[in-house]
DNA sequence: TATGAATGAGAATTCATTCAT
DNA sequence: CATGAATGAATTCTCATTCAT
């Protein structure tokens, strides 16, 4: 005899996160309006009319994709920074390795794909995502270089213009990661880069005597 | 007696060029899925069907927009290196200036969006891209970089990490403000951006006595 | 101790009448194709999977919110003539004024107004409807005419057009009000316009000298 | 050689009126919900497509079939009345006849039931026929009662009143012919109903010496 | 008995593509 | 060459129906 093989299972709970993380993959892979939600249940293991118990629509489940996805990477990252005595140099390194690294390897690089596609066409969630991620993490790195600056490791400088200097690579390594890594046949580690753009950014380019 | 206007012209020179731009701006817009080619033939002036006369079909034209929007620029960019004749210095922070400047109010930094956002959907275009003119921008800094440390005037280092810490920031801040421009409280003109950052590269970040 | 509730309790035999009132009422304002059974459920109290512990699908859900709601309504309307004595002008009045309240007042004309819109897509139900309700019906107010007839107190004339004359105008203004009653500014009770239309049959339109 | 059928012909001035008659069918024949825009188009001997280059969708396709079916008859109607002159007890005869042949055979007695089924459900649709159609066709009766009142012909009554009850039965006989004359074996003639009714109004009920 | 999560067959709608004019 | 009416396949969304719990 066979055992019976049910057609389906009831996971209530199990099931939104699911389709959530379903979403997300596929979102980032195509992007928003390139996706078909027939490919986002099929990831998540269940039909088309399943997403609608959970989800109003294709925006509606974009944006829980987008809003539930990052709020918890980005509090993890701030505790980072209060409970950090020491040296300021070494705790930027260490941010920066470890900031590139979760980009790199969990969700919210993927998400910052996404959102720099789509920021046009889903303006409120543009403002979401800037507001609840954006700002907060370059609020990180402006802490670290003015208290780096007020204990005298780093020489002044403007920290909005810094800050960008100092995030914008790590940023765009991995976005270009997403998008080219497959082709392109100059693709650097992440976290190597993130070393090297430390060390530059402490030596400079210029040669020295 | 009037001139009898014909109900429409020969353009077959004007038409396809008027339609990539028009192309171009749309595609940049909305992305590729999100694009209707009813307002691609609108913004050109022509109907649908006209379109169909000149690409075989989306596909192609999105192949025609990023070909010809592109080379034409990356060819412009580097005659620029090969008379230059002096300070390597000097030279590097001009190319930052005038790339980031050209990726900011040209129409290539449209396309780097839309590539990063389609790269997964089109592999074979972004092997085009990439080769036609990723590489080739990349080469350019690469050549500065390589003269300048033969001159003696940068510090040995890893060519082709050096390239992408340079060029990374200068990608991303374009990219941002297309995205965000409209949101973000924090955004900064390309061009100060660029100086900014070659400032940083030259200096570096530590306090020195 | 608190008496434990049961999670639900055996309604066995209120649960089908209870459907098929919630049926009635919704049926009556949607109309059969745009009533969705969960509201259904939802107005009965229970939820869209009991439904069809009690009726096979939809469509016999239907079929029985016609025949419950309306076989009752006219066995009652039939014992009224069987134990009537006296003067048939009397009772023609009596019986029109009263038909048409309870058409108005009770749920059998929202029924009519439903069937009348979906006769053609349930031409069984239809034909129920037509010899459960309306031939029996007719049966009612030909026996009238053609007692009051036999007595003497009405002319003689066409049974089945007299009957026709007589109920349309209580069906059509029964029906214009479950329609048209918020925006008609001329609306008027059924009540009032039956006695009006008894009135009529009796002097006619003509003016005698 | 067999002749080269085209896959389809240009008929844009055509298009429209053929797409609300086909409309006009399904509509009256299924109610609004149960009309799937699939056999409106076969019926138009189109494909679903082409109706969405003509109406925005199925609503406004319903609006375009209750308004443009509408108008003429109505306007058709109100002429009869001007140019009469003579006697208004014909007149009202050939009013009536008239006006249930038009319900019968014309579109308008489809819209009629149409509009009863989907009153509630079309607010602004049910009061834009009722100015357009009901209380127009009511002004007509009323006036004729009006005048042969003056004349001398009909008896003193309330117009309101009269007017429902002259035109109730008509419009009844036309509906249900619409929904039950395939299965209702009693069915009758509107014509000869129409005269029936007439005859009625001007003789009343009542036996007479 | 009752629930309600899950299904899947459709229906409305969109839009790239074709082709008669 | 150019048009734009017509197509039809693809996609979103709905909801009657099923069935594991």
């Amino acid at each position: 005899m066979s055992t019976p093989q049910p057609r389906w299972q009831r996971r209530k709970d199990a099931r939104p996160s699911e389709i959530v993380e379903a979403g997300l993959t596929v979102f980032v892979e195509k992007g928003y309006a390139a996706t078909r939600l027939d490919d986002v249940a099929k990831l998540a293991g269940v039909t088309k009319g399943t997403l609608y118990l959970y989800f109003e629509n294709k925006e509606e489940l974009f944006k829980a994709v987008v809003r539930e996805t990052l709020v918890p990477e980005i509090e993890m990252a701030e505790t980072m920074i209060s409970d950090h005595a020491g040296n300021w140099t070494d705790f930027l390194r260490e941010l920066m390795v470890r900031w590139a690294d979760r980009l790199a390897f969990g969700k919210s690089g993927g998400i910052l794909k996404l959102m720099i596609a789509e920021a046009a066409n889903f303006p409120e969630l543009a403002e979401f995502y800037l507001n609840e991620v954006v700002l907060r993490s370059r609020r990180l790195f402006a802490d670290v270089l003015e208290r780096g600056i007020e204990a005298g490791e780093f020489r002044e400088t403007d920290i909005r213009m810094a800050t960008k200097a100092i995030t914008a690579p790590l940023l765009m390594v991995n976005i270009w990661g997403r998008s080219f890594q497959v082709c392109d046949p100059e693709h650097v580690s992440v976290t190597q880069f993130a070393t090297y753009h430390f060390d530059m950014l402490m030596h400079g380019l210029k040669a020295r005597p």
